[in-house]
RNA sequence: CGGGAUGUGGCCCAGCUUGGUAGGGCACUGCGUUCGGGACGCAGGAGUCGCGCGUUCAAAUCGCGCCAUCCCGACCA
């Protein structure tokens, strides 16, 4: 393409309203335009990336067995109160009416639509298992959208899911996804890396989240040096400490000590002169409307989704003062386990603590030397809390470090959650009736693209790998009006198009510095610059963005040269990918 | 939803404290010079100063209300 006919609308200035480096340089690389928070347009060269991705998707899709299908955007609100998700989904769920007062939603997910349409055409064993995908517009009424399309209320979105007859072939469809993801992930050029993450709204029991690391990100992960355990830090788990016996010969008599308006563990463990290691924190927690008290070692913190899994729940908050003042008999600070009247469950935390402090149930008192096993009692000992950074692997116990990541896709095994309360059945060899079983797979596409540009950049702006870039290859006459420049840059242009290979032919009355800073901003791989100087001995340039290397190529050559290093540039080096 | 900030040609911003002709840089149009890392000169076009109400002889500027955007938090694939 002619950059003079092109819609490519670069900018010098740091948008105002963009904070993070992927959408700066989006909006400054003329590749979206926000039309109104967390909605935004792609000019030509954000599309063309944006393809780019959705094309890579589409190979290894296909590769893996999964067939394209496209499904509506806007969907009846019947099949949603079907699934139990129109209550639950809450407000992120834009609702409305058509004329006649009939409810829909913009779908922010399929697993409705597609659950319905295959259980009204597969009705046999022997059209299982199926993978059905779509890359496809979803809305998310998001309470705070953010960082660009990072995080928008509409985006592209790829979604695949799967129909098996049993777990074994469940568990092969999900394998299959697992694999085709970090073949997507890395022929992007990507480095990232799949961990362990909980299923969250959409359900199911078992996930991976794809993280592609950068400092940016929105989520917090837990690596392992040793060995390939990964997690999401609120998945993460933490390993069950051993049960010291033997500790009751050191039981001290219980103590209840006045403390006036003493209420924070800080405040505790100055007041009695303890560390919070030596307090147990109780936290009342309001699950579906019932009390439950959580014990947690002072100085650690709780993990409300593990909370909310162990407890089953469906939602889970910390009490209000009024559920606390019911619980506790208390006011808010002064909770223990001691004579509670609600549900207590533990972490392991505070399993093998002997003689420690406590809230007394009673305002403005604590209580000291609390035993397990003599004053008060748990319903079980759990994992529910935040892992830190000086908790060990809790598959291989070696040293564990927190990464920033953003998730650019997540695996779900759904299980039969959707197929069950919608009654997706096949009938099996025998003539059984059968729930099929689910499992549902998702790709951000603009997320993956400016999750590229995170870790892509550079002062002078985007540094594309070369499977997303716009274009492959930009072609600078120095000066337009000097008729031999202009010709020699026409006639590799015309070459490259011949060849197949993605290019620019940057054929403006601009300064050379201009051309250049427009060049690097939008990040081409490969830039061949013709030049009166090196012209008059036949030669051209040849610079690669990433490394800024630039290397002299006789005009016969560069064609072939260009030929070789775009498909280099396609195939990126396996292994690398997944290093953090 | 809580806390904070901002809103002035397409973009980045000054002006507001102390009310009095709406400014600069970039971009854009024309002419000339220049031409390998965001050139220069001259001449131009382009703005309901977020919206509304109020105070005032007079409001971008002061007051009240609203809206929008961004950040932090809560929440969330």
């Amino acid at each position: 393409m002619r950059y003079s006919e092109m819609f490519l609308p670069t900018g010098r200035e740091i948008p105002s309203d963009a904070e993070v480096i992927s959408h700066q340089l989006m909006i400054r690389a003329g590749m979206i335009r926000k039309l109104t928070s967390g909605i935004y347009s792609y000019l030509p060269l954000g599309y063309r990336v944006i393809r780019k991705v959705e094309q890579i998707i589409r190979e290894e899709m296909n590769k893996a067995g999964a067939q394209e299908v496209c499904l509506p955007m806007v969907q009846p609100a019947e099949l949603w109160q079907e699934s139990g998700r129109w209550e639950f989904y809450g407000k992120e769920l834009l609702r409305f009416h058509d004329r006649h007062e009939r409810g829909y939603c913009l779908g922010p997910t399929h697993e409705e639509v597609i659950t319905d349409m295959v259980r009204n055409d597969i009705k046999t064993y022997r059209q299982l298992p199926r993978n059905l995908y779509q890359i496809q517009t979803k809305f998310r009424d998001e309470v705070r959208p953010r960082f660009g399309v990072m995080r928008a209320r509409e985006f592209g979105m790829k979604d695949a899911y799967s129909f098996d007859a049993d777990e074994a072939g469940a568990e092969i469809s999900y394998e299959k996804m697992f694999t085709a993801y970090n073949n997507i992930f890395r022929r992007c050029g990507l480095k990232f890396r799949p961990v362990e993450a909980d299923s969250g709204s959409i359900g199911g029991k078992y996930s991976h989240e794809f993280m592609v690391t950068a400092e940016s990100g929105e989520d917090a992960i837990v690596v392992c040096d040793k060995c390939h355990y990964a997690a999401n830090l609120e998945k993460a788990e933490v390993a069950k400490p051993d049960k010291i016996d033997g500790m009751e010969k050191d039981w001290l008599p219980q103590e209840s000590v006045h403390t006036p308006n003493v209420r924070t563990i800080e405040e505790v463990s100055e007041f009695l002169q303890v560390t919070p290691q030596d307090i147990i924190k109780t936290l009342i927690f309001n699950a579906d409307g019932k009390p439950c008290a959580v014990l947690i070692r002072g100085d650690q913190e709780v993990n409300e989704i593990k909370v909310k899994n162990y407890l089953g729940a469906n939602e889970l908050e910390l009490a209000d003062d009024e559920m606390i003042m019911q619980a506790t008999g208390a006011p808010r600070g002064f909770a223990g386990a001691v004579n509670i009247k609600t549900r207590v469950v533990a972490d392991f935390s505070v399993m093998n603590m002997v003689n420690f402090v406590t809230g007394a149930n009673k305002e403005d008192y604590h209580l000291k030397n609390i035993n397990f096993g003599r004053d008060c009692k748990v319903e079980s000992f759990a994992d529910l809390r935040v892992i830190e950074k000086d908790d060990k692997c809790p598959r291989c116990g070696g040293d564990i470090q927190f990464v920033r990541g953003i998730e650019v896709g997540h695996v779900f095994k759904l299980g039969t959650k959707y197929s069950k309360a919608m009654k997706a059945v096949y009938l099996d060899r025998d003539g059984q009736e059968k729930i099929m079983i689910m499992g549902c797979y998702g790709i951000g596409i603009g997320r993956t693209v400016a999750a590229c540009i995170e870790q892509n950049n550079d002062a002078n702006g985007i540094v594309w790998p070369m499977p997303l870039a716009p274009y492959q290859v930009i072609i600078t006459p120095v000066n337009v009006n000097e008729g031999e420049v202009f010709k020699a840059a026409e006639k590799i242009y015309n070459e490259l198009l011949a060849e197949g290979i993605e290019v620019i032919l940057d054929d403006r009355d601009e300064r050379a510095g201009v051309k250049f800073k427009d060049a690097d901003l939008i990040g081409i791989p490969l830039r061949v610059t013709v030049g009166q100087k090196n012209l008059v001995s036949g030669n051209v340039e040849l610079k690669n963005r990433q490394t800024g290397e630039t290397q002299i190529y006789p005009l016969t050559e560069i064609v072939a040269e260009i030929r070789k290093k775009v498909a280099e540039g396609l195939n990126p080096t396996a292994g690398q990918s997944t290093q953090v």
